[in-house]
RNA sequence: GUGGACGUAGCUCAGCUGGUAGAGUCCCGGGUUGUGAUCCCGGUUGUCGUGGGUUCGAGUCCCAUCGUCCACCCCA
């Protein structure tokens, strides 16, 4: 035998028995957009590099170590999407889309990102990712989160929370990590090593340290919240406001910052405590400087993405969703007429009930098993077709669900008696 | 990139201080030559992740390597 090739690190199959769970989640979304007024866009899974460089920042840890980049035949260097928001902006700037017009929108699909994977976090992963840009007041944040909540509820999804935080506009920001840099450094020997690190590059995530042994130190830092231009405290209140008045729970967490540099004023988290180290499921925020930075007119923007990989691992831990059955009637046939038949009239049968499905037995097989690969299906029904049901210009009908005992029917008259059992099986259970 | 645990049949796993590779499930055949799921009988599961070493002898001990999982970093 030769040998096998394997499969990429991190990057997963989704075999056919979990997909019921990735279609419930991707058929709720679905609808549930389109029904807040959000449409599709769908752009390219590869980029320019300069892209991701200039949307998501140099520094952060995704552009410094974790994306796949390569050059091209052509001499440029492209990557695989490590996130969505910054080819939708791209594609909104290069098709014209702008010119002080607004849009909602959401795209969906794989990204990548050259991590070592752990629960709920591979290299290809999959996002639904929604952005709204044009809209600067604090009312489409609201309406985003809402949306999300609508969604968990739809799902049943239970263990989730959210948490909210304001960054500030960029030059707030620029003026609370100079403070907060400058009690850092008078705190330097107190920082472990990966704070240290973060440092230099991106200060505000310190705040984000686990180590337990680092919680004095930030609970005496500087609060970001404190330091908020007014303009942002207000936006950001009237988030607040607005949530509570819609009945959201949320915390406000100061030290929620972040790990992308495009954020600005609000940005939010729906974290988990069931899917071990990885905490969140969905997450975003407002990039108002964003837009300018492509290239583009200064526009506000704001935007969020939610991580299927990991909504499938939880709604697959609050308890299995049945899959549907593929088929609804099997077709089991005997001898070479019928065999031979079997074909024509099951295209016959499609004519006629197209909306029903049907698996004609291929390859034959005697009639046990045949009526094994019947039951397999979660077919509900088998009709049989044998030479000497042929002969005669009839089809046995069997309901495979229930022990009620086969009848026959002309097969002038087979669609409609399909019919009709497939209505009465259905109608049983 | 760093740390820990683990790699035995398609799947889930057992295999003692080294002594010729096992169970359940799945699949196939039969009991029922025209009737599934249940039941009974029978059958195939394999370079023990890979390479090397120690030994009369290695699934078992040692080394290396690859892979998986979990965690760190970071993130969805």
């Amino acid at each position: 035998m030769t040998e096998q090739i394997q499969p990429v690190r991190g990057m997963n199959d989704v075999l056919p028995e979990e997909m019921a769970i990735w279609q419930a989640i991707e058929t709720s979304a679905r609808e549930l957009l389109s029904g807040y007024g959000y449409r599709e866009i769908r752009v390219p899974v590869v980029e320019r590099t300069e892209l991701f460089r200039r949307a998501i920042g140099e520094h952060t840890d995704v552009v410094a170590k974790e994306m796949y980049t390569f050059v091209d035949q052509g001499g440029e260097s492209l990557t695989l999407r490590p996130e969505g928001t910054a080819g939708v902006m791209r594609a909104i700037l290069s098709n014209g889309m702008l010119r002080g017009q607004r849009h909602k929108l959401w795209c969906a699909g794989p990204m990548f990102r050259h991590e070592r994977p752990q629960k709920g976090r591979y290299r290809q992963f999959h996002q639904i990712s929604v952005e709204a840009v044009g809209f600067g007041g604090p009312d489409i944040d609201v309406e985003l989160i809402a949306l999300c909540a609508r969604l968990w509820r739809r799902l049943g999804l239970q263990r989730v929370r959210l948490e909210i935080n304001s960054l500030g506009t960029a030059e707030s920001r620029r003026l609370y990590r100079d403070r907060l840099v400058e009690y850092l450094r008078a705190h330097r020997d107190q920082l472990d090593a990966d704070s240290q690190r973060r440092l230099d590059g991106n200060p505000l995530r310190v705040l984000d340290s686990k180590n337990p042994q680092m919680r004095a130190l930030i609970d005496a830092a500087p609060v970001l919240t404190e330091h908020l231009d007014a303009e942002s405290r207000e936006h950001f209140q009237a988030v607040c406001r607005a949530l509570e008045a819609l009945g959201i729970p949320f915390r406000v967490n100061p030290r929620l910052v972040r790990g992308l540099d495009y954020y600005s004023r609000t940005v939010f988290e729906w974290i988990t405590d069931a899917l071990g180290a990885q905490d969140a499921v969905c997450s975003g925020g407002r990039y108002d400087g964003l837009i300018a930075q492509l290239g583009g007119e200064p526009t506000p923007g704001i935007g969020f993405a939610m991580g299927l990989e990991r909504l499938v691992a939880l709604l697959t831990q609050s308890g299995p969703i049945a899959a549907p059955a593929a088929v609804d009637v099997y077709i089991v046939t005997s001898g070479p007429r019928a065999e031979a038949f079997g074909l024509e009239m099951v295209e016959r049968l499609r004519d006629a009930l197209p909306n029903r499905r049907f698996e004609l037995n291929l390859g034959g097989g005697n009639f046990k098993t045949q009526f094994r690969r019947a039951d397999r299906s979660g077919a509900l029904l088998a009709v049989i077709l044998g030479d000497d049901e042929l002969e005669r210009g009839v089809a046995a009908l069997k309901p495979l669900r229930r022990e009620t005992g086969q009848s026959e029917s002309p097969l002038s008259a087979l669609a409609a008696a399909i019919d009709t059992a497939l209505a009465a099986a259905a109608a049983q259970t």
